[in-house]
DNA sequence: AGAGTTTGTTAAGTAATTTAACAAATTATT
DNA sequence: AATAATTTGTTAAATTACTTAACAAACTCT
């Protein structure tokens, strides 16, 4: 009763997720089919929404199919990595028109006066809705601060403010894990129940609750990497014992693999046949497993999602974590949950932060 | 935009929290005076809201306090526990106005029939809304039945439809932690992120998450009393090694007190001032402790509340919890944790069962 | 051909709210 | 003491977003 186009929003959402008649449309609100005609009707006259194809059912008349006009908005993606910065503009159905990279050899000056005008000859073509920028964490979501995360010096304590104003655009900043996991909700379903895992540099995670982002009340959302998987074991930086990062993240991979081979690189070590290399990640696997296993018996996702050069590819991780939750799972909440690799590919942040600015436009 | 009166009841569930002027409520709530006006009319001529005090206030004129009529509704709350059956009845504002209690040597048809019986006289004074129905887990709350608590046989498999026959009242079900939880969110806040523990026979949790309950998709909530803290700890019942409940529970206190005397009982071992039996209940505050920090680094609660047999009243449990706390958390996400005792009294489960029923008549 | 079924539209009516103007009750200022 | 400023609360008309109810459209089955 609050906003005034609410439901509008909603019939939007809905055919987002994918396209639906009006009579479907009328099932899923709970809303007459008389009001879907007069909703469908304005977003149609906006230019947001068009009638698609008629499809074949049962009996009755044929349904005519409802979808989005991929011209009607765009949205900007940028991701600030620690390999270099990458923009994306996606349409309004999330299809790539636009991308560009910056290595981190350029100086993020430099990179923010060409994004600059990248975005401003492009707003000659395309009608901008906001954008959307993510980055290692910590960040300062609520007030849009990249903090001081490690490795990625010439963006501590950025303000998005300025991105902002170079823009002139709406920008949201979001974490990595965060924006990663909102954008799998369109491949995992609307209202799941989910974790994402990213492993790689560090070991992070956003949970997706009931279709929404976890966020904890002092805003860092769900520090899964800071688990402890062993109350006696190494002592942390941040002041526990036995944190997951320090055994299952690449920086922890490489440190056991330099034992052997002092010069050794991830790539190498990923690839590798050598037995001695093989046992160092299924140690990895089997730690991200026991990360799993907590947060099984804390959140109860639906699925796990993992993400990330660390597992991403890597059966052998997938294999290690299922067999060790249904070993250790308290039986309801383990059975039934679901391991599958992420299948965003590979612009996968700059989609997810592009992706941010769709989500506030239809969320609630 | 779906319920006819949704903000009738947004307006009744702001004034439930405490008692609001209408400038007050039309801020709150984003609609207009005008507006408050009319619904808080519908609502006074309905009989549910009434007018209070005027208070001061600096400049302009005073504003009249709304708040709840207490003999509006009724709500009765049963508590199914260990010990026996309560039964309580509340009025609209909270206010117990009967209770009555059936220890566990009396039959269960017996306390159902009587149960009827209460009721029905009751009803020709009261009006009632619902009645709400708490037992130890596990529970399905979807399909309203008790399933197989342990140590309380006599009501394995319950279905609350044979209630709702008998009282001739809507019942709802749900887990005491669950319930508990729920009621403390008078005391903690309405939209707050808090955890609330409850350790006696066995260690259990119920989780608000930004005010409401946190739900897991299998629909047992977070089993806190199986998460491990040590991996290479004693195998659990549940398949898991180390689990927090074979560490933290009165059964657990016990079964290492009868080392030194085999016949001792709760009560005897709780009020000792033997320093073997104050070693055992430190060393069950800190496995607590550590089911905390787990808790924190997942879920990130604002607060913790302890409640149940184990810990309450020892400032022993909070005191350990604190320093172990402070000691490995996480910094952002541990600093700033409140650990307190529950402020719900004697019949704290059966006042949480009668809240079930106003918490949904209130909630979305 | 006609009965049955499902989709979608139309027009009239309704409920809940906003807009805008104002009345009531109090404090602050001159 | 008069009046200006401020805040609460009300009223009536207009507006919005729906529902109800009747029906048209387009299809399948017998």
């Amino acid at each position: 009763m609050e906003q005034k186009q609410g439901n509008a929003r909603l019939v939007l959402k809905f055919v987002r997720e994918s396209p639906l008649s009006r009579a479907e449309l009328s099932r899923k609100t709970g809303l007459t089919r008389a009001a879907i005609t007069g909703i469908v009707d304005s977003l149609v006259s906006e230019g947001l929404l068009r009638e698609g194809t008629t499809e074949k059912t049962s009996m009755g008349r044929r349904p005519t199919m409802l979808e989005l006009v991929p011209e009607a908005y765009y949205s900007v993606g940028i991701d600030i990595a620690r390999d270099g910065v990458r923009l994306c503009v996606l349409d309004f159905t999330m299809q790539a028109v636009f991308e560009r990279f910056w290595g981190n050899e350029i100086e993020s000056e430099t990179v923010l006066f060409e994004m600059g005008e990248t975005v401003r000859t492009l707003k000659k073509q395309y009608r901008f809705l906001g954008a959307g920028v993510v980055s290692p964490g910590p960040v300062d979501s609520v007030n849009g601060k990249i903090l001081e995360p490690d490795g990625l010096d010439a963006w501590h304590n950025f303000s998005i403010d300025k991105l902002s104003g170079l823009l002139e655009l709406d920008v949201i900043l979001q974490k990595d894990t965060a924006a990663l996991a909102i954008a799998e909700k369109r491949f995992i379903g609307a209202d799941k129940s989910f974790l994402v895992l990213l492993a790689d540099h560090g070991l992070g995670s956003g949970f997706i609750y009931k279709g929404e982002l976890f966020e904890s009340a002092f805003g860092f959302g769900s520090e899964i990497g800071h688990i402890s998987i062993d109350l006696n074991g190494e002592k942390c930086s941040c002041g526990n014992r036995g944190c997951a990062e320090l055994y299952a993240s690449i920086p922890s991979a490489l440190k056991a693999a330099r034992a052997f081979k002092p010069d050794i690189i991830w790539s190498e070590l990923a690839q590798s046949d050598d037995d001695r290399y093989r046992k160092i990640l299924k140690k990895q696997a089997e730690a991200l497993a026991l990360v799993c296993v907590n947060a099984i018996n804390m959140l109860e996702p639906e699925v796990i999602v993992l993400e990330g050069d660390l597992c991403l590819g890597y059966e052998l991780f997938k294999e290690n974590i299922e067999s060790i939750i249904s070993e250790r799972c308290f039986t309801k909440a383990g059975r039934g949950v679901k391991i599958i690799s992420s299948v965003l590919g590979q612009n996968a942040r700059a989609f997810s932060a592009a992706n941010l600015v769709y989500e506030k436009y239809f969320g609630r």
